[in-house]
DNA sequence: GGACTATGAATGAAGG
DNA sequence: CCTTCATTCATAGTCC
C-alpha cells in the first residue's frame, strides 16, 4: 500500500502553479474550495446513481437469479485501477490552551449567547494566541451550550428514569453500541458482486458516508 | 491501494495566502498532475460502473420486459438513500445526493424564494427520489439562502489583531451569476481536468436531470 | 494500527 | 428573513 502525502498544512505555503522538491519540478493546478465542493457532490452523485442501479440490478435477479451469476464478471473490470482517497479532508480548528482557558472563563461568566458582536472581541482577542475565527468561537459556544445542556439532563434522568428508546443521547457517559452508520454499497457489493478489492474499496468509501459538503456556514479564515 | 491525505490545515492560513484580486477572497488548493489523475480515474470508475450496471439492467429487462415496468417505482432511491432513517422515532429528512442535485441546481437557476407555488412543484419532483415534504423544501431554500449569504458576509472579516489594517476589504458579494459554482461539473470540468470526453458527457449528462428508470434515458450513449 | 472518545463543524428545523 | 437549537457527521487525539 502506498502512502501519499498530500498536505498543503499550515505551512503558508506558497501554492502556486508549480513547485520543486525533491523529484524535480511538479507540476499542479490549483483548485478553488468551490471546485473541489463540486467534485464532492460529483462523486456523491455517482454514488447515488450506482446506489440505485445496484438496487435495480438486485430487484431484477431477484425473479432471474442465473443471469446476476453470469455477469458478474463484469465488475471486475480493468479501467479501474486507482485508488480512492478522499477527496478531501476538511481540517478542523482546534482550540489552544489558552484559547480554551478564556472561552471557558467567558462561557462561564458569560450570559449565555454571545452576541454577535461579542464573537468578534472574543474571536479578536482568542486570535492573539493562534489562528482562530468567528466561526470557530461561535462553533465552540454553540457547542459548549449544548453539550452542557445535555450532560445535565443525561445526568437527571439517570437519577429517576431511564428511556429505553433513546440509548443514544447518553453517549457521553454511556458507551454507545457501535452505531450502525449506512453503509450504502457495502451491502451492494456483497449481494451483487464487486469482487474487485479496489472497486469495493472505492465503494464503501463513497457509498459509506458522502456526507455532501455543501457550504460550510460561515466558513471564512 | 494508496491513500491520499489532503489536509487543508484553516489553521495558520495567513491571511496573504488568499488572493483578493477582483474576485475578492478565494481559497485554493493545490494539486499535482498525479492526484488529478487519480480524481480522474475515480470518476472513471463509476463511470464505468454505472454503464455495467446499465448494461445489465438493460440485459435484464430486454428478458423480462414486465420486470421493469412492474418494479419501476421501486427504483426511486431504495432504501438505502437517506429520506426518512428507519422506522425509528423521529428522525429529521436528509435529502438524498438527487434531491440535492436538483434542490441546488434550482437553487442556483436564481427565481429567488420560491413561492408556494413552486414549492409544491418542486416537492413533488423531488418525490420521486425520496421521501420529502413540503416543508422539507422550505426549509431547505431557507436555509440555503441564509447560509450562503453569511459565508459571504463572513468571508470578508478574517479580522487578525496584528495587521488588523483592513476590515476594509468588504463583502465579496456572491455573484451567483457569474460564478455557478454548483453546476456540477461543469466548472471542475473546464477548469480542472475531465477531458475525457464519455466522462465528461456522463458528468454533464448527470448534471441534469435524470431518470433511471427510463432506459432511453441511459441510451443516448 | 484499530477501536474509542472528545469535539469541531454541518445542517434540518423552530422561533421570532 | 435572522438567530438559535438539536442532532448528526467527521476528525484529531488517545489508549490499547
Amino acid at each position: 500500500m502506498m502512502i501519499m502525502e498530500w498536505n498543503q498544512q499550515q505551512e503558508s505555503q506558497p501554492q502556486n502553479q508549480s513547485e520543486e522538491n525533491g523529484n524535480g519540478v511538479m507540476h499542479v493546478k490549483v483548485m478553488t474550495d468551490e471546485q473541489l465542493e463540486t467534485l464532492r457532490k460529483q462523486i456523491a452523485v455517482y454514488a447515488s446513481i450506482c446506489e440505485q442501479l445496484v438496487e435495480m440490478h438486485k430487484n431484477l435477479t431477484a425473479h432471474q437469479d442465473l443471469t446476476g451469476g453470469s455477469l458478474g464478471n463484469l465488475y471486475c473490470d480493468p479501467l479501474m485501477t486507482p485508488g480512492w482517497h478522499k477527496i478531501s479532508a476538511r481540517q478542523r480548528w482546534t482550540p489552544t490552551a489558552v484559547q480554551l482557558q478564556i472561552l471557558e472563563r467567558i462561557f462561564h461568566e458569560g450570559t449565555g449567547t454571545p452576541s454577535k458582536q461579542k464573537i468578534k472581541e472574543i474571536t479578536s482577542e482568542l486570535s492573539q494566541h493562534g489562528q482562530i475565527s468567528e466561526t470557530n468561537v461561535y462553533n465552540w459556544f454553540q457547542n459548549r451550550r449544548a453539550r452542557s445542556k445535555r450532560k445535565q439532563v443525561v445526568a437527571a434522568s439517570s437519577n429517576n428514569n431511564n428511556n429505553a428508546a433513546e440509548s443514544e443521547v447518553e453517549t457521553e457517559v454511556e458507551s454507545p453500541k457501535t452505531k450502525p452508520q449506512n453503509l450504502l454499497v457495502s451491502q451492494a457489493e456483497q449481494d451483487v458482486c464487486f469482487q474487485n478489492p479496489e472497486i469495493t474499496s472505492q465503494l464503501n468509501y463513497l457509498g459509506g458516508s458522502y456526507h455532501i459538503y455543501d457550504q460550510h456556514a460561515w466558513q471564512g479564515e
